[in-house]
DNA sequence: AATCGATTCAAACGAGCGTTTGAATCCGTC
DNA sequence: GACGGATTCAAACGCTCGTTTGAATCGATT
């Protein structure tokens, strides 16, 4: 008898260990359709699994949902490693470099979408495997973010406000991924391709935040003022 | 016998028309759970009335979901009016007005936030109610911040560009919504209480945007140059 | 070739789900 | 007070789910 129907999904399912297999199918399952509408039984047809395999590899369905976002997480920090910086490397040049990383690991069409898709439901709806998530993931990312900042204002802010500066970053990013299909449905058809690639958002928003913090020229100068107080012409 | 063990949730549950109750109901538990795994059995219990009232009031628990989705759209509507701003009121003014009111409308303690949470839902992963909600709720408010940020740039910038500066501010407050968690496990304990209310945030955001516009001043002044000029030290 | 643990399999189990049913109850109308 | 449609109810139906079971199969070792 043939061993079994595989080539289900993509070429690296027939990958010798079947537990890999399945973690691979439960990663796509869940992130495809969330840890409730996802079925051990979808997850082991797309894994070319008999159903017991879950409870025999992994005991039960919860345990396969965490095993999977580790591994989807571990795969992506494989991919995607953090760029280095030779020594003297503008700071501008290195918050652009990080926020089209970013941008490019969020959106980027080179790996497949489903393993940020599956990270995001976490940062969302945290569950268990959220916190590890954070510590190993996030926050490493995030500090580097802030050196960057604290260099490009020359250490004059104080943390809190640093903090502040990186979320403002992250939040610019997060909504594309987040909520890509509104951000579509907002801005004309046509637009997507042209102002709203990856390379043309990390340019945007490096811009953004460059002028924001005085290290680059501003949008626009209008007469208009602030709140209260006054600006200086150039 | 006694008429239904009510006084389940909160004090707007003893409203005359079941249907109410359950669309109320229906959307607190989809909100907190998600479409499937939120119970008909559960919003029922929750609600006052028996199991069948879900179908006999709207057919199936789709119908309800769509319906509870609108249902809460519409109470936020009523709930969170746009400012109406007089005449000669100075955009930047409008700029924090706007801000601080969709932050308000997203974080803001003065109401429920479940009903904010069943439209992210929606918005993050879009189903048949999507659309509806863009077009009657997100379009005219994200006209009203173009035209803001129209007024606030001199009509000096394209509209793609207006779009983008637009969606920045946006992804600013949208981060704390949807990523609230997260962020709270990147900042200090403490931090999240003085620097991370919705009234701070919208003072950070407001300000981040105009000294990126050039309305304000920016956050820093550093002799750090842009990708190509050099950083120069204190 | 026999052995034995590891793995795979088809089949079934029990629970929970959305939904249906048909009778009971309510309530305005005559 | 009897009628009749609208509403409510307890109970059950059919289905799918996660999980379990016990036998069949595999593969290295003796």
């Amino acid at each position: 008898m043939p061993s079994q129907t595989r080539s289900r999904t993509s070429a690296a399912d027939d990958s010798r260990d079947p537990r890999e297999r399945i973690l691979l199918a439960a990663g796509r399952e869940f992130a495809e359709r969330g840890y409730e509408a996802a079925t051990v039984r979808d997850i082991c047809t797309a894994a070319g699994a008999n159903v017991a395999a879950v409870n025999y590899y992994f005991g039960d369905k919860q345990r396969l949902y965490i095993e999977s976002v580790k591994h989807a997480h571990e795969a992506r920090l494989r991919q995607v490693p953090q760029p280095e910086w030779a020594p003297g490397t503008p700071a501008a040049q290195k918050l652009r470099d990080f926020v089209g990383s970013m941008l490019d690991r969020m959106l980027g069409g080179d790996q497949p979408p489903w393993q940020v898709r599956l990270m995001m439901r976490e940062l969302l709806q945290p569950t268990e495997a959220c916190r590890e998530l954070v510590e190993d993931y996030i926050r490493p990312h995030f500090g580097i973010l802030l050196g960057v900042l604290d260099e490009l204002t020359g250490s004059a802010l104080p943390g809190s406000e640093v903090r502040r500066l990186g979320l403002s970053i992250i939040g610019q990013c997060f909504l594309y991924r987040a909520a890509g299909d509104v951000v579509a449905m907002l801005v004309p058809a046509g637009e997507i391709d042209a102002y709203h690639t990856p390379q043309a958002i990390a340019d945007h928003v490096t811009r953004f935040t460059l002028a924001a913090i005085g290290a680059a020229e501003p949008f626009a100068r209008p007469g208009l003022g602030t709140v209260s107080a006054l600006e200086s012409p150039r």
